[in-house]
DNA sequence: ATCAGTTTAAAACACTTGTTTCAAAAAGCA
DNA sequence: TGCTTTTTGAAACAAGTGTTTTAAACTGAT
């Protein structure tokens, strides 16, 4: 199974057949589909396995952000969310840990553009629950923002942050292109320091 | 050949075969071999098709707002530029056009997850070039940005844009999750405004 | 009309995919 | 031990893949 989350994390759910697994696994073919009863299953299992501890990872930094004693800024929400993005990314480098899970945040934008998943599982258990969240933080924060720009500077912030990971995962397979070869710890900082001036600014600018 | 740019921008390379691009053109399996090559061929020949197209598109667009009489303002950089990306989406609801033009950017999405092209083909062709006008023209723009900057706030518009697009076409799969159903011209507008601001209180900002 | 060259068509090829079969082996329990 | 149940293993299966073959059809000039 953990053979499955690696392969699965990083060829993708139809670029990973049953044999590799298997064969990564030391096991049989047979005894993948006996025990998860075929490939989609054990896809889905993957993910199961993964999916609550993520989500409630990102909902914890909200709210450890929040009700942390001390002065809350935006910085610090956005920063404490931020991290749980790169954090899996420096799990992996810190320490010859299990890969699978920093290539799970890769996994999630793979699923994103073609989702192998039952419908709507990904947005149902993950995205929708942590925007939810994520959304009364940010409009607790920044009452000046009318709410239905909320999810809107939520979807710049989440954007900036899964292509900076898609890009830096790119650029492991070709260097020097112009795009910056950004650290985990520099890409949160950076991302952290537009979004709040992003947001920040957004009341004052002209509609146009 | 627009079949296989139908079929490849809607379902991604692996998952289009020979067989429904020949039934599709209403060819044989055969003639595409024949005057392709095979299917990698013809893949990167559909690329070809749009690639030095859109990346020139890209240029002009950041040349026509940096030379433009009147005023230049950092607002009309960004909805120029911001605007070649929803271009091709508005074009396909505009009119029945081929579809292939406005489904091309979720190819290029798709390709940044896992590629299919020749190595670097997509970021020596598009990534870089329009990386280098786009930052010279930010950088004379926004004199009192440190050079270092200037690549990474890009890299944030370009998230922006990019993770707006995936979201819309992974919320024509699912409906009512929490996230904004932005209308090409609404996102462009929320960019520009978030993006603007972001840079302009980019310097300001505290580093932590 | 003849004969090159080019284009089409159906079938076959070699290979990979996920899944199933079915007998042998292992484990649990009386 | 004996017997049932659960687990494994190798092979086989059916379906799908990209590509190649081979012969027929077409094209266009002589």
């Amino acid at each position: 199974m953990e053979a499955a989350e690696e392969l699965f994390c990083r060829h993708g759910f139809k670029d990973t057949s049953v044999r590799e697994i298997a064969a990564a696994a030391g096991c049989n073919v047979a005894a993948i589909n006996y025990y998860f009863g075929g490939k989609e299953k054990l896809y889905v299992a993957v993910w199961r396995r993964w999916l609550a501890e993520m989500r409630e990872a990102r909902i914890d930094a909200i709210h450890r952000a929040m009700s942390g004693d001390g002065p809350r800024s935006l910085e610090m929400l956005l920063e404490s969310y931020a991290r749980t993005f790169t954090e899996p990314l420096v799990a992996e480098e810190r320490l010859h840990q299990r890969q699978g899970c920093s290539r799970f945040v890769e996994l999630m934008v793979r699923e994103m553009v073609d989702p192998h998943l039952p419908t709507d599982m990904f947005v149902r258990e993950m995205v929708s629950p942590v925007m939810a969240v994520l959304g009364e933080a940010v409009g607790t924060l920044c009452p000046w923002l009318e709410p239905s720009a909320v999810p809107q500077v939520i979807l710049s912030v989440v954007g900036q942050l899964v292509h900076a990971i898609a890009v830096r995962q790119m650029l492991g397979r070709c260097d020097d292109c112009g795009v910056p070869r950004m650290e985990p710890e520099q890409m949160v900082r950076h991302i952290v320091r537009f979004s709040a001036a992003g947001i920040r600014g957004y009341a004052n600018g002209e509609n146009k």
